[in-house]
DNA sequence: GCAAAAGTGTTTGGGTTACACCCATGC
DNA sequence: GCATGGGTGTAACCCAAACACTTTTGC
């Protein structure tokens, strides 16, 4: 039932790695989507940014295993953990001997922009602009593509921007979070009632001190309900 | 880099498996989801029923190997094929021994109604209509689950129906599909105007004879553009 | 003519967009 | 008071649902 070990070509391997986002300010103070690279220290691709992965080990489920390596390169925990896609294809490595085959079954993260602020950053992991990423190894560009397009998709019909805020926050900061994921600004009276119409946030009754204009409302969000809709498959599949 | 034999337990090894779609007339004339299941002749769950399925070879894309499988055990060639899910939970077996720790990626597919009364049936092989199936095998009924939930909510915002339909159509016919999937009714002159705006089909200006009613207008879909929404993915990945 | 489904027109209501306007705070 | 964003109101528009009605065939 397990493969031999006696057969010419190996079975091909397992791998898990992960698509981390953040929001973080950039020069002129608004936010942008950042990710987490590390640099690969052996061939193929010595010396390229690649995302977080390695082998799944025989004992761990796969989102542990992508949580345990975001982990592991952030010093982070992820606030939302989803499955992406599993890639498997023949020619992800160009050399492609079939002897190193590899498929990865990568999982996509969100991690709060405030804890955000204390992750780890060193020689071999270095955080880029999700917008401006350099020329990754293996397919890790058509994945961070694909990552980014099903963030944008999710976020507008789900509870999917309580993954980066604090526990409280305002409409603002809420609109912010949109606006720096869809790259595009909102109408702040019509995203008011978008969000409110659909019910996954509530006012918690205290207001927001010390800005230079009206105190704004403070919000949380609904945790009776869960952030996103996954079908039949519940959470943590 | 690859699996090291020497370790205590082999690394976990990769199957790949297929939910396969298709529609055919029950009892009273009505078109219902239907699909295929393969006999288990080995523990576990021997004798139980189970998606097709199998490991995946070391030369052989994630797609491809789904694509064989269906043909080998249905003998018919997939309208659709597309990614599922990974699945590979440490409890997805029972018995669940590190040894024989199994993921499976699974793909689902679409097949036409016609080719389908073609399909191969044995002792070993039989197709069930998807609302009615007995208790299979490992996780396999949460897997045919969560695929009836992506094919209802995909054939709302893509062409995927096409998967099911011959070259030329009827709108009624359409609407059948639409109505088997959904299993609901659908309003026909709505319908008209929904598939009639997204413009994914357009009249052949032949019309159907030989009903007892007014001749129909036989439509084909418009090829120019693909099935489905895939973001950056484009085909086959 | 009659039955049956094809196909068209029309009304209505809900939801989104754009934008004007008032409110409450710091300075 | 004034600037600044918070927060409310509203008219225009678009789209989908409901359903009445006309058209074209076989019998």
């Amino acid at each position: 039932m397990s493969t031999s070990v006696a057969s010419a070509i190996e079975a091909p391997s397992l791998a898990v790695s992960t698509v981390i986002f953040t929001l973080r300010p950039c020069e002129d103070g608004q936010l942008k989507l950042a990710l987490p690279l590390v640099k690969r220290i052996r061939a193929p691709f010595e010396g390229q940014w690649a995302l977080p992965g390695g082998p799944l080990k025989p004992d761990e489920d796969l989102a542990d295993a992508a949580a345990s390596k975001l982990k592991q390169t952030t010093g982070l925990e992820p606030r939302y953990l989803e499955q992406l896609y599993a890639f498997g294809n023949l020619d992800r490595s160009p050399m492609s001997k079939l002897e190193d085959r590899v498929v990865s079954i990568v999982y996509w993260a969100l991690v709060g922009t405030v804890e955000a602020e204390k992750a780890i950053e060193s020689e071999n992991v270095h955080w880029f602009w999700a917008d401006e990423l350099p020329k990754l190894a293996f397919d890790h560009n058509l994945i961070v593509e694909y990552a980014l397009w099903r963030l944008r998709n999710k976020l507008e019909y789900s509870r999917l921007a309580h993954g980066f805020l604090p526990e409280t926050f305002t409409l603002a900061q809420l609109r912010e979070v949109y606006e720096a994921v869809l790259n595009k600004p909102l109408d702040p009276a019509n995203f008011r009632r978008m969000v409110e119409s659909n019910g996954a946030v509530v006012a918690t009754g205290e207001r927001l001190a010390g800005t230079r204009h009206r105190p704004p409302q403070l919000y949380r969000y609904d945790s009776s309900i869960d952030l996103t809709d996954l079908g039949p498959l519940g959470e943590k599949q």
